[in-house]
DNA sequence: CTGTTAGCGCTTTCAA
DNA sequence: TTGAAAGCGCTAACAG
């Protein structure tokens, strides 16, 4: 027979035997105070701080079947986008005896399958993923999960469960749109390392350029480098040297357009009179920046608060009203694309 | 009698049954599959594949006494200094069984109390928390833990176990030491919402303006906010008001640094010429900016990096030779605080 | 409102 | 090398 040395800890039953009451009982105290008579109540809890017993949350979890762990997938830990959503999420569970499990996948497909098994495995209680772009295999096995499911960030025709963004298609629009307006014409283009919603703009930004014949390769450059401020300044530098005659350049995020703005200061270049600049995300500098720097919002703490309340909501049972999200965007005109 | 439903999803007993194996047999081969014969692996290799079974974390968890989760407390998830850390901790159980769970403290001393103990609840493997002013009710819950323990991005005297940071009080004083050292002398300071490593670099400035009469509590802006590029400018501009002889500023970080600069160059101010700026950190954004910003730049990842090494050797059983590890830091001099 | 019993899925101990 | 039994700490189910 297996005589086992156990953690050393207090557990429940050790706190139900101080009090002299079953272990069931101070379990329900736990959880609904209000299940147990006052007269045991106070007896259990005093048993609880001398002892200094803290429940275990993996023996609660098997026992009950409900893990109380909510799975995150995203692409980069250290990018401001994602970190704004997880803040939400974190901001979203806190008091609740849920914890957030990140699962960081550097933009890697592959990578995103494995930890989708990897995670479905703690049988989290809901899983958040990045995107709209995974792969046959795990879409199966996020449908077998049964679980609440978020893609978050961008929309897309068939969500695996629910499914918070916006369109980056329209967005791309949006941001070429705006410069056309604003009678700029020859429009260049800057990314770094593409992910999927951005190529979704980049598409965009072509498919509306070329049937009004203002599409020109030359001002469109590209990198396999992860985006930076520095990076923006290399990729200005390239298209200024390419195509010297470009009059406005939409950049894939802001952390390219704040390299493209301190490239012009650089080389004397006036913005917006010389040049207009368009970011994405609209960080809290591109309002700082001087001059101000036009963006496009996204609200990315309210896709992780949606997204948990989303998820709530399944968990008590109830079925939210809308499967699929589209929180939008907002194009925020500054400085940098106003001409005077 | 209870009956159970079960998670619905396949468990080590099905695999066994479906081998003709018992179930300890399944459970060898899943972490050691030299301790079992070639036939029985591959026959248990096939039922675990046509079962499609993942193996619970919890229950393992639950049977061994191990857990697999590495908690790690920070004062925010946003913010890019922590966001490298938690990318190097990523990085580093990249591979092995370890999750990583974060808990957000929002520079709260109660909050971090009370994840402590939350934490310590779920039994980790091991532990990381940001700085070394945790509570002595929490230092002693984490003392009795008896996990591997280590408090980061700061060097203190009597580390609760390991302990790897900076000493940002040597910190503060080479930032007033490199300003005085370029000729400046009127030297003020911006602060956004204090953190006790930011207090200490603060202090450092104090007493070392202090005993050379150049302190002068005008150029100390602080404000309770929390820190950004916008709240930068606005500190600037409160000290350019307050004060408009400064000649250098020493800003509590990097956003607050570049918000600075984005405010002289709207009021023409010249940097270096007319004032002098010293950032914090040393984002990558610092040497993109035009002109480049001096920082203080800090090994944040190697800090996640060393840290997950130390609790991997003690995980081990070994000793890691030092309990404590000064990564120091490198003033990295730029245009801003350079005088032709 | 309270307790008894069985069992969550896995691993340890002991034995073959 | 393999397996049977026991139990990790908790809770669902069923009683009282």
């Amino acid at each position: 027979m297996g005589k086992r040395k156990g953690s050393g800890r207090a557990t429940i039953t050790d706190v139900a035997e101080h009090a002299k009451v079953g272990a069931i009982t101070v379990s329900r105290m736990l959880r609904d105070p209000s299940k147990v008579s006052d007269k045991l109540r106070t007896r259990i809890e005093q048993s609880i701080t001398t002892l200094n017993y803290t429940p275990d949350p993996k023996a609660r979890a098997l026992a009950s079947g409900q893990a109380d762990i909510i799975g995150v997938l995203i692409p980069s830990i250290s990018n401001n986008v994602f970190a704004d959503t997880l803040r939400a999420i974190h901001d979203g569970i806190k008091g609740t005896p849920y914890q957030v499990l990140i699962g960081n996948t550097r933009y890697d497909p592959q990578e995103e399958d494995r930890l989708i098994s990897l995670f479905l495995g703690h049988r989290p209680a809901a899983l958040i993923v990045a995107g709209i772009d995974q792969s046959e295999k795990s879409v199966n096995l996020l449908y077998e999960a049964k679980i609440p499911i978020v893609q978050i960030y961008e929309t897309g025709d068939k969500p695996i469960d629910m499914n918070i963004g916006l369109s980056h298609i329209a967005a791309g629009q949006a941001m070429t749109e705006h410069l056309l307006e604003q009678s700029f014409c020859k429009i260049g283009y800057l990314a770094a390392r593409m992910d999927p919603r951005m190529e979704r703009r980049l598409e965009s930004y072509r498919s509306m350029l070329k049937p009004l014949d203002l599409y020109d390769p030359r001002r469109v450059i590209l990198t396999e480098k992860a985006s930076s401020v520095n990076c923006g300044r290399t990729l200005m530098r390239k298209l200024l040297d390419n195509a010297p005659d470009t009059d406005a350049v939409i950049c894939a995020n802001d952390d390219i357009a704040l390299g493209a703005l301190f490239e012009c200061q650089s080389q004397g270049i006036l913005v917006p009179d010389q040049i207009g600049l368009i970011g994405f995300n609209d960080f809290e500098m591109m309002s700082a920046a001087y001059p101000s720097l036009t963006s496009v919002r996204t609200n990315r703490y309210k896709i992780g608060q949606l997204a948990i309340e989303a998820i709530f909501q399944r968990l008590k049972g109830e079925t939210p009203e809308h499967n699929q999200i589209d929180i939008g965007f907002d194009l925020i005109q500054r400085d940098s694309t106003t001409r005077k």
